[in-house]
DNA sequence: ATCTATTTATAACA
DNA sequence: TTGTTATAAATAGAT
C-alpha cells in the first residue's frame, strides 16, 4: 500500500528505515485499537526499535494487568508450576512484585556497566552503546561545564588576590 | 478497508465478531512480522480474546526475552515506584526497604544514562566517566565478537549452498 | 508534516 | 473456516 511493492526485507536506507518505522508504528498502534474495540480484546503491544528505544502500547486492559495475564496463561500451559510463595497473602504480592522490580533494574545496571553482556543479543548491545554514548557525551559536556565555571572562580580569586597583594605592597612601602 | 465503513465500536453479532477478530488478528500478526523485517525492529504482540483465550506473536527475539527487556526498560525508566499504602505494620517496614533500594537504583540507572547530572560533583562525573569508558569498550567488545562469530556462521553457510547449488546443476544436467 | 498514487487489508458475501 | 470481491484504509515515495 503505497507507491511501491514492499519488499519484505530490511530496509538498509536508514532515514528510510526510521520513517517507515515510525509510520508503521502508528499503523499498528492503530489496528491493536481497532482489534480492541471491534471485538473487545485485550491487546499488548511492546516494540523496540533498532536503536533499543522502548515503545508500548495496550487496549482493552492495562499493560501490567495484561502481562500478568500472560505470564499465568504460560506458566499454565508448561513451565513449571510457580515454586515460591511466601505464607503472607496481601504482603508477598507487594512485595513480590518490588523484588521482581530490583531483579529487572540490577540486570540493567549490570548491562550499563558492562558485566554479563554475553547473554544480550548484537541488537541489545547495539541499543546499549547508542545509549551509552549519549551517557558518556552528556556526562563529559557537564564535566567540561563544571571545570571551566571552576576555573573561572579560581581566576577570579586569583585576580582578587593580586589586587590584594598590590594594596599590601603599597601599605607596606607607605611603612617603610 | 471492506465493503462498509468501519464504526469504531464493539461488533454486537457475536459471529461477525469473532470472524472479524480472526481475520484482523492475522493482519495484525503479519504488520507485526513486516514492521520487524523492514525495519529491523524486536516486537511482541499478546492477544486475548474476549473469550480469555491467549494469543501470542512476537519478532526479532523470542517473547521471553523481549518481556525481559520490557521489564527491565519500563522499571528502569520512569515509572513510579508504586504508590502502594499498605498499612499493615510487618509488612510495610519490608517494603519501604525495598522501594528506598529502588529509589537508590533508579538514581544510579538516571546517572548512568546521562540524565540528572546536574546534581553531581566533579568527582563524581570523574567516576561516572571512567565507569561508563569502560562499560563501553566491553560493550563493544562483544558486538565485535558476536558480529565476527555471525559473519564466520554466514559465510559457512554460503559454501554449503554452493555445494549444494553444483550438486543440483549437475543433477539437472544429467536428466536433460 | 502533508499529499496522493498505489498497494493492502478486510467487510460482506458465498 | 476458507475464498472471492468491492471498497476502505494504510502507506511508499514525493513534496
Amino acid at each position: 500500500m503505497g507507491r511501491g511493492r514492499v519488499q519484505l526485507r530490511r530496509i538498509e536506507n536508514k532515514i528510510r528505515r526510521q520513517v517507515t518505522f515510525s509510520k508503521r508504528r502508528t499503523g499498528l498502534v492503530k489496528k491493536v485499537q481497532e482489534i480492541s474495540v471491534l471485538c473487545d480484546a485485550d491487546v499488548a503491544l511492546i516494540v523496540f526499535s533498532p536503536k533499543g528505544k522502548l515503545f508500548e502500547y495496550s487496549a482493552g486492559s492495562s499493560m501490567e494487568s495484561i502481562l500478568d495475564r500472560y505470564e499465568r496463561c504460560s506458566f499454565a500451559g508448561q513451565n513449571i508450576p510457580t515454586p515460591s510463595l511466601d505464607s503472607q497473602g496481601e504482603c508477598s504480592t507487594e512485595c513480590s512484585k518490588l523484588l521482581r522490580m530490583i531483579d529487572a533494574m540490577q540486570r540493567s545496571l549490570r548491562h550499563l556497566k558492562g558485566e554479563e553482556v554475553d547473554a544480550l543479543s548484537i541488537r541489545e548491545l547495539q541499543g546499549l552503546e547508542v545509549q551509552l554514548d549519549t551517557s558518556l557525551k552528556r556526562i563529559r559536556s557537564r564535566k567540561n561545564q563544571l571545570m571551566v565555571e571552576s576555573i573561572t572562580q579560581l581566576q577570579k580569586k586569583e585576580k582578587e588576590l593580586k589586587e590584594l597583594k598590590k594594596h599590601l605592597t603599597k601599605k607596606v612601602k607607605r611603612m617603610s
